[in-house]
DNA sequence: CGATCGCCGGGAAAATTTCACGACGGTGCA
DNA sequence: TGCACCGTCGTGAAATTTTCCCGGCGATCG
């Protein structure tokens, strides 16, 4: 391990997932891992500790997820390198990352070398994303699929939150301090600017646009 | 490897993700990983080929998922010892994998020890349940939320299944050659009989139990 | 200043959900 | 055999919700 090998520090919930990581980038010359890290919190301590070139994140996980760790360590290191690796292979995530102020984004289905290319393309200042996602992305380009958070208002925005999150319209219009009515109306609108005709369509979306992650349903 | 070593097939779309458990599992003795495979069909066929002495097997991969795979390989063998390796902590999956007929369930939050050992106990013929999903069925059991599987008639059951997948009450009706009056009644009987309130609702118990899972909400 | 946009809600029509009810076939049981 | 029960399907009417159209208010922009 020479001075000039490029630090990392990786980060994913599943203990054997970054084992099989480490396996992967031990192979390659001149990068080493330098720190893991289970959640978001922990990488972005870990991050302002170590001082890594490259972050390898994914980004479902507990508390902190994956995008507000990105926007965070971004947020105190402008040049941050993170790369995110993740299982999700829906467009929507991908421009969040990006968006959120990662330089890669690679899906977990790609093949070790594919992870390995993105690695050192981010390193050598690169943006990287892998071919399944380049061609999701150019998919909903050409599907004309509304992404939620461009489309909407920022307070449509937050009814859409708390519609998947709370339960009936009355609560939400308390918290919120409007009439139910209100709320209703708002929901209408949404689901007529996102294109959906049932609530049901309107969750699938959220899903796909990475609005609502699987574990967050499983909370409330 | 001695001829006494149990043999492995390794099931999971994540192919860097199977790295990790080939490096996990080699460093224990009289374990040998002597194929993988990377979705159902493929799991299935190399079964029959390899005739492995355990299968680890992750639940959300394309094509045929987990549970699927789980049910072919066990009918296929009956002895078949299956583990099933997951991201789901929710009890419903759980449940469902052992119903289908797997002797074990780990979720991958959980240490390389605990997959080890889970491992172990398997091969010597004991079902193995990881703390955490301990915990969360005994939870549900507490909490006494209704297994849609359970309390749904078949045809119930069915239509649920339609409505989280297909659009509106009418294009159920018509692949069900049944009136949209009655698919808008079951749909209503449903959601009683889950105790749900909004469809939104409905979405999220749906994917609790494994109903839905979010890869199948994509394709659609 | 006029135009536009986000935000808030009322009113009324339109659609949907819900409820009560009946019919039919199958199953189990005495 | 008769009876009760359950699952499935459907109708009609009431109750509720969704949707559409409307106006008002404040902020922003050219």
């Amino acid at each position: 391990m020479s001075a000039a090998d490029a630090t990392i520090l990786l980060v994913d919930d599943h203990s054997v997932v970054r084992e099989g990581y480490r396996s992967v980038l031990q192979k390659q010359p001149g990068l080493r891992v330098i720190a893991e890290a289970a959640d978001g919190a922990e990488a972005y301590r870990l991050y302002k500790s170590e001082a890594p070139d490259l972050v390898i994140m994914d980004l479902s996980m507990p508390g902190i997820g994956g995008i507000e760790a990105v926007r965070r360590i971004r947020q105190w290191d402008k040049s941050a390198r993170i790369l995110v690796f993740t299982m999700h292979e829906n467009a929507g995530f991908a421009v969040q990352a990006i968006r959120a102020g990662a330089r890669g984004y690679v899906t977990k289905t790609s093949p070790p070398e594919t992870l390995v290319r993105a690695v050192m393309d981010v390193l050598a200042g690169k943006i990287a994303i892998s071919p399944d996602i380049d061609h999701e992305l150019a998919l909903s380009r050409l599907a004309g699929e509304s992404s939620a958070a461009d489309v909407l208002t920022p307070r449509e925005f937050e009814v859409l939150r708390l519609l998947l999150a709370e339960n009936t319209t009355e609560e939400i219009a308390e918290t919120l301090h409007v009439s139910p009515k209100t709320v209703a109306n708002l929901h209408s609108l949404i689901k007529d600017k996102l294109g959906v005709g049932s609530d049901i369509e309107l969750v699938r979306l959220a899903l796909r646009q990475g609005i609502l992650t699987e574990v967050d349903l499983g909370e409330a």
